[in-house]
RNA sequence: GGAGAGAUGGCCGAGUCGGCUGAAGGCGCUCGCCUGCUAAGCGAGUAGACGGUUUAGAGCUGUCUCGAGGGUUCGAAUCCCUCUCUCUCCGCCA
């Protein structure tokens, strides 16, 4: 959520900031309701104190056995007004506030402009694309006849994007969870999160899923409970409503979960392997930071993802997200795209992005320090990385002519020096 | 799932028959004084949000906040209702 006075006070600059995005909602109305929502402040506060002065009064009186009907008279008429100034303010302050967690965090001066993905710009590749002396197969059909993915019977067992990891399938995924948080935890200086992975809707408010995007997850029935699309809402959320010391910050923590997304509006798109499931494995990495760190601790966070993938010897691009490209709630996104041979292109593996003060003015958290009023933290994350993609990644980028995947290196101790699938 | 107890400021903890209690007292912390060092002692301060005043900040000032929401009342931390969470006991369970 954008800064109410900001918007107030700096109109036209929001207004240009959400042209950039594309977005053609105009601040008018917002710009009334403020207006009348400060006068019917001042006024209700007016007849508050009135209040609160007589009532010590009629207090003060009875107490001396003198009368005060007149003024309880008077009072009762103050107090039945104050209720129904109170009840328009409330109505009033619900609506600015719905309307302000509908306006997108502004997007970072060197967040580039553009309308859609193909305004991207790429910023750096790492790696050498496989040149293989084969035709390479996709990872579902290396997963089926290496016996490790089983699609179809996730169709019976659940439906549509479930599937199943089988024997070395299961294990490499599992692998994978563990070489990221080990490196994550042990040189990259974040702490591990086990988080829930059910949120209530405020957490979901507070980083910026709902209201907006309510279609894209999935909702327990008669509970206000979601299960989490990626672990930043619980792990973001951890701290919702508090005051951090400034002193503990930065603050680093990486987190193993599930995640679960409807995919609404994805029909037809990558409906074949483990690119786009329904359920999949992501370690994410969450930062908080003082204000004024948050843009180094957005490289910083972007080179901890990069590293997984040079340690597993995979293929990448870094790409800057233009301003129609990226999230609602990020002020700038870098997204790393891994090799994927079946695809015969890069594909999105880590988001990494600085939110600035935008989650944190929603979810309430802030940190002090000396003896300052209290910030917002700026808030910072990134998959670190998707698990089933890089899984995807591996099988496809080391696959050999023979039909067997050899294990990147970095990943045989995980397997009990095993070095290859199949 | 059944029965009971509770939720007050950074922490502990008081709050009587509803009214000078945004909250006693203690601890902690900050600043100052004092002090060979340390310890002790003395003094002051020590929540947040939203308004007003102000170029801005500071300051001053108003309103609101004693788990959340609602109600009664001229007036509620104090009375009533609903909800949430925590703890204890029983049952069940990985």
């Amino acid at each position: 959520m954008l800064d109410i006075k900001f918007v107030r006070n700096n109109p036209e600059a929001v207004q240009e900031a959400l042209k950039k995005r594309g977005s053609n909602i105009s601040l008018e109305p917002f710009l009334r309701l403020d207006e009348r929502r400060r006068k019917l402040i001042t006024e209700t506060e007016q007849l508050k104190n009135k209040r609160n002065v007589v009532s010590e009064q009629i207090g003060r009186l009875k107490k001396a056995g003198q009368d005060a009907q007149e003024m309880v008279q008077q009072m009762r008429q103050v107090s039945d007004q104050v209720k129904e100034m109170d009840e328009e303010l409330r109505a009033l302050e619900e609506e600015i506030d719905s309307f302000l967690l509908g306006i997108p965090n502004i997007t970072d001066d060197s967040v580039p402009a553009g309308k859609d993905e193909s305004d991207n710009i790429e910023l750096r590749r790492w790696g050498e694309v496989p040149n293989f002396g084969f035709e390479p197969k996709p990872h579902w059909e290396l997963g089926e006849s290496l016996d490790i993915l089983d699609f179809e019977r996730g169709g019976k067992v659940t439906g549509a994007r479930f599937s199943f990891y089988k024997g070395l399938g299961a294990a490499l995924e599992r692998a994978l969870m563990s070489f990221m948080l080990d490196m994550h935890t042990r040189e990259h200086g974040y702490v591990e999160i086990f988080p829930p992975f059910i949120v209530n809707a405020d957490s979901m408010t507070g980083t910026g899923q709902l209201p907006k995007f309510a279609e894209d997850m999935f909702k327990l029935e008669n509970l206000d409970y979601y299960l989490i699309p990626t672990a930043e809402v619980p792990v973001t959320n951890l701290y919702r409503q508090e005051i951090l010391d400034g002193n503990k910050l930065p603050i680093y923590h990486c987190a193993y979960s599930a995640c679960f997304r409807a995919e609404a509006g994805a029909a037809g798109r990558d409906t074949r392997g483990l690119i786009r499931q329904h359920q999949f494995n992501k370690v994410e990495l969450v930062k908080f930071s003082r204000q004024e760190d948050s843009w180094d601790e957005l490289e910083k966070l972007t080179a901890n993802a990069e590293r997984i993938l040079q340690l597993l010897g995979l293929p990448y691009r870094v790409i800057n997200l233009c301003a129609g490209d990226i999230g609602f709630s990020a002020a700038k996104t870098y997204d790393i795209e891994v090799w994927l041979p079946s695809y015969q292109a890069y594909k999105e593996i880590s988001s990494c992005s600085n939110f600035v003060d935008f989650q944190a003015r929603r979810a309430n958290i802030r940190y002090k320090e000396g003896k300052g009023k209290p910030k917002f933290v700026h808030t910072l994350n990134g998959s670190g990385l998707a698990i089933g993609r890089t899984a995807a990644a591996i099988l496809e980028n080391y696959q050999q002519a023979d039909g067997t995947v050899t294990i990147p290196s970095k990943l045989q101790p995980y397997f009990g020096g095993l070095t290859q699938i199949g």
